[in-house]
DNA sequence: GCGACAG
DNA sequence: ATCTTGTCGC
C-alpha cells in the first residue's frame, strides 16, 4: 500500500458507495501490518475513543488519562460530515477519520488508545481499534460491548473472568466481564499489544462500571457534545 | 436463499 | 448509533 492512501485514509478516509469494495480491499491490505506482539513498554498515557452522531455529522472525542492512577489529562473532539454507512465490518471508514483527528489534537501523545468496537476479532482481522492504530502507529486495544464473530463459552459472573473469543480453532480475543453480574465485553488486541495485555489494560481500566473509565468518559462527552451541536448550524 | 451482523 | 420516561431489580 503506498504512502498516498496511507494519508488520505486519514485526512479524509473513503466516500460512498463508489469506494465500497476497495475499503474491504484496504482492509485485507492493512491488516498484514498488524503486530500481536507484547505491549513494548508500560503505558504512562491511556487514551479513550468514541463517536456520536447529530444530523449528518460525526463528532468523536479523545480523553486521556494517566496510568495506572487513571486521573483525566485532557479532552479533545473533532467533527466531520458523515461520508459512509454502518455496514457490520466497515465501522471504520464512518468513524475512523473523525477519531483520528481527534486523537491528533491531543498535546500529548498517548502511548496506548481503547476503542469502542474489535481489534483484530473482525472477518478481515482489522476492527477499527486495529485500523485506526495501524494507521497511527500506536498500541490500541478494542473494547466492543457486543460480539461482531468469533465463538465463546459464557465467562464467570465475577469481575474479572473471562473466557477465549475464537474463529474456528483461532484465539483473537475474550469475553471479558468488567463488572459482576453485568453482560461481559469483547476485547481484542488493535495494535502493537497482545491477547493476555489487552486483557490486562482493560480489566485495569475498569474501575465500578463495565466500560473501562477511558472509553466511558469518551462516550459521555460525545454524547454531551453531540446535543450540544445538534440542529445548530 | 437464510441468518448474523462492532456502532 | 439514535428516537425516549418511568420502572424493575440488585
Amino acid at each position: 500500500m503506498d504512502k498516498t492512501l496511507f494519508k488520505r485514509l486519514k485526512k479524509d478516509g473513503l466516500s460512498w458507495p463508489e469506494d465500497k469494495d476497495l475499503a474491504r480491499k484496504v482492509q485485507r491490505e492493512l491488516a498484514d501490518k498488524v503486530a500481536l506482539s507484547p505491549l513494548a513498554k508500560a503505558p504512562a498515557l491511556i487514551a479513550g475513543v468514541d463517536s456520536a452522531f447529530f444530523d449528518d455529522r460525526v463528532i468523536s472525542t479523545a480523553c486521556l488519562f494517566s496510568f495506572p492512577s487513571l486521573e483525566l489529562i485532557e479532552e479533545t473532539f473533532a467533527i466531520k460530515e458523515v461520508r459512509f454507512p454502518y455496514i457490520p465490518g466497515l465501522l471504520s471508514f464512518r468513524e475512523g477519520t473523525s477519531t483520528i483527528e481527534a486523537i491528533e489534537k491531543l498535546k500529548k501523545k498517548p502511548d496506548l488508545i481503547i476503542f469502542d468496537g474489535q481489534g483484530i476479532a473482525h472477518p478481515r482481522g482489522l476492527g477499527i481499534a486495529s485500523y485506526a492504530g495501524v494507521l497511527l502507529d500506536i498500541p490500541s486495544v478494542g473494547c466492543a460491548k457486543s460480539r461482531l464473530v468469533g465463538e465463546y463459552d459464557e465467562p464467570g459472573k465475577t469481575k474479572g473472568s473471562w473466557s477465549p473469543l475464537k474463529i474456528l480453532d483461532k484465539t483473537v480475543g475474550a469475553v471479558l466481564r468488567t463488572r459482576a453480574n453485568v453482560e461481559p465485553v469483547f476485547v481484542s488486541p488493535g495494535h502493537k499489544i497482545d491477547i493476555k495485555g489487552s486483557l490486562r489494560l482493560v480489566l485495569a481500566c475498569a474501575t465500578a462500571y463495565r466500560l473501562p473509565e477511558p472509553t466511558r468518559r469518551a462516550d459521555a462527552l460525545s454524547k454531551t457534545l453531540a446535543r450540544k451541536h445538534a440542529s445548530r448550524a
